[in-house]
DNA sequence: TTCTTATAATTGGTATGCAAATTTTATGTA
DNA sequence: TACATAAAATTTGCATACCAATTATAAGAA
């Protein structure tokens, strides 16, 4: 085992690096012209669109900045679209689009072939106790 | 809890990106003028130095062309050098500064500290088996 | 020795991320 | 209404990261 992975830290930053590697290379593969990032911004908004970039921010834990970006992209390439907001010149609605709507399936798919590959090995106690864990890091930084 | 962290990947990713702020705070507040990138590099470094950048691109698990960056940085900041590799014009040594060495004892505390905040509230088996699952996703993402 | 192949490091291009600054529009106050 | 303040989104600048291409040098084969 590499040195530094005696760091919890740095095994934690690796395993996400690893993570979001594959997950690209499963992206490539599929050939549906997303990228990670995008990925979550999607997976969001299938469970709420039709809402602003500062409450999507808040949906997908990103800065209202890193969104801008984001979600330039994902409208270049089809999959939401930017609509005014009655009663606020300020501000957009994000919406899917129907050929995002059409992928739902395949990319949900994917991504839980992901989580699969990632959690190979491990079994339902050590999966739960995982997540635990997790949740209170993510608690932890936040305070 | 928001929807997205449902996803074990994404809860794995947003961990490490909060794991990733934190650090950043915590190295601005302490002084040093060090990234959290640069951290992982002195953090090998300290264990073995004066090796080359594919040496050291295999002990930090980091593209060569990721560190080409990195060390024009950290020898921007003083904290190492490149030294002519004998019999090999093509590389360089990289080897810590005494500037880097003095610091060592501080950075490495400020790493304990870091991995204290994460870690607060979980008992010792349960940081046993965090660690065993992290580096089983290592592994599977790497096969 | 000459040519091919391999290796070391860097450069350039793209995708995250954040903070700070900026632009535009709303809102609240005098 | 006029002005100060706030909020929404974007832009800019910096730090990771990777891959692909490039440059320089080394090593092996003909």
């Amino acid at each position: 085992m590499l040195q530094i992975l005696d760091s919890m830290c740095i095994l934690l930053a690796k395993s996400e690096q690893k993570h979001f590697s594959y997950t690209k290379k499963m992206l490539d593969q599929s050939g549906l012209e997303i990228s990670p990032g995008q990925l979550v911004v999607l997976y969001s908004l299938f469970t709420k669109d039709n809402i602003s970039i500062s409450e999507l921010s808040k949906n997908v834990l990103l800065d209202n900045s890193t969104l801008t970006g984001l979600i330039d992209r994902l409208e270049k390439a089809g999959f939401v679209m930017r609509i005014d907001t009655p009663n606020d010149r300020r501000s957009y609605q994000i919406i899917l689009t129907e050929k995002a709507k059409s992928h739902k399936s395949t990319i949900l798919q994917l991504m839980k072939q992901i989580e699969s590959k990632m959690l190979e090995g491990s079994s339902e106690a050590e999966i739960f106790m995982f997540r635990s864990i997790l949740q209170r890091i993510l608690i932890n930084f936040n305070s």
